[in-house]
DNA sequence: ATCGCTGCAAAGGTTTTGCAACGAG
DNA sequence: CTCGTTGCAAAACCTTTGCAGCGAT
């Protein structure tokens, strides 16, 4: 945890970005929370009770900040309402329509089959950066927590 | 083009709803200009011409009517803005970064993969109403459109 | 004629912006 | 000390809503 500070400011610094508490605490916060791929309001409200000065405005722009220099993404939604990942692995999300949540979803071996896919297939003049498999469904039991076995 | 009116107008019937004049030219722009996956706004700049009373809140009801009726759906975006998709063929998406297009992807072979591929997976809990391939890139030559071919 | 739908304008909610004060390097 | 960053409040956006009047059935 230290560690990952220490991570932090090493990112920050290598964009040219002074390491700010706001953005220590943001960018922790939104590491801390990342499977469930916060709002700017979601950290606004994990982060105030600890940093009662904090503003709305800031939370947006460190996380613009953060998107540009390579520390989280935006996560498409059809839904409004911008989300936030700071889980730059390479991987997938389901889209639970019932309970709103985007649930992370690694399989090392999906990635293979379709990245196979299109190495094959090479659409022309397009440079793919990256494909995003998104599986939508809904939760059979909302009570229960959907547990991904590779 | 009589015909798909036609069609129009009965879909609209079978839920329940008036063919209002309103609907039948934001949804025959909505199919027309299907492939560039249009916000509310490019639909009312679309249509005000020859409409010039219709409201932009006229638009974004009637959008909302389309797809609560299964004539269109909402597009996934990491942009804000909410795009509507009148193609309800099973087709996946390709994203260009650098002309912020949005294009169709039709692409049997691949979605019979990716439906194989999870029915053998089964993951527990959820039911899968539909898998989505978003396919991020940039188009090489901006001036040359990206044409696929099967 | 009825009741759902439209147009308008106002409100709502999220995100961005401008600028003086602040603080990390 | 300097210049990038913050906090605040206002503005800019996109989208939704309320309601009187209109029009499809």
């Amino acid at each position: 945890m230290r560690q990952q500070l220490q991570h932090i400011r090493e990112q920050l610094a290598n964009a040219g970005l002074k390491a700010t508490q706001q953005r220590m605490v943001v960018y922790h916060t939104l590491l801390e929370t990342m499977h469930m791929h916060p709002t700017a309001e979601n950290i606004y409200e994990h982060v105030k009770p600890e940093n009662p000065s904090i503003s709305l405005g800031t939370i947006y722009k460190t996380l613009d900040t953060l998107v540009a220099c390579g520390l989280a993404t935006r996560v498409s939604t059809a839904s409004g309402y911008m989300r936030y990942d700071a889980n730059m692995d390479r991987h997938n999300h389901i889209y639970c329509a019932n309970t709103r949540e985007i649930i992370d979803y690694h399989d090392a071996a999906l990635d293979e089959i379709v990245q196979a896919y299109f190495e094959r297939k090479n659409i022309p003049n397009l440079k793919i950066t990256n494909i995003h498999v998104q599986i939508n469904g809904d939760r059979i039991d909302p009570e229960q927590r959907i547990h991904i076995q590779e």
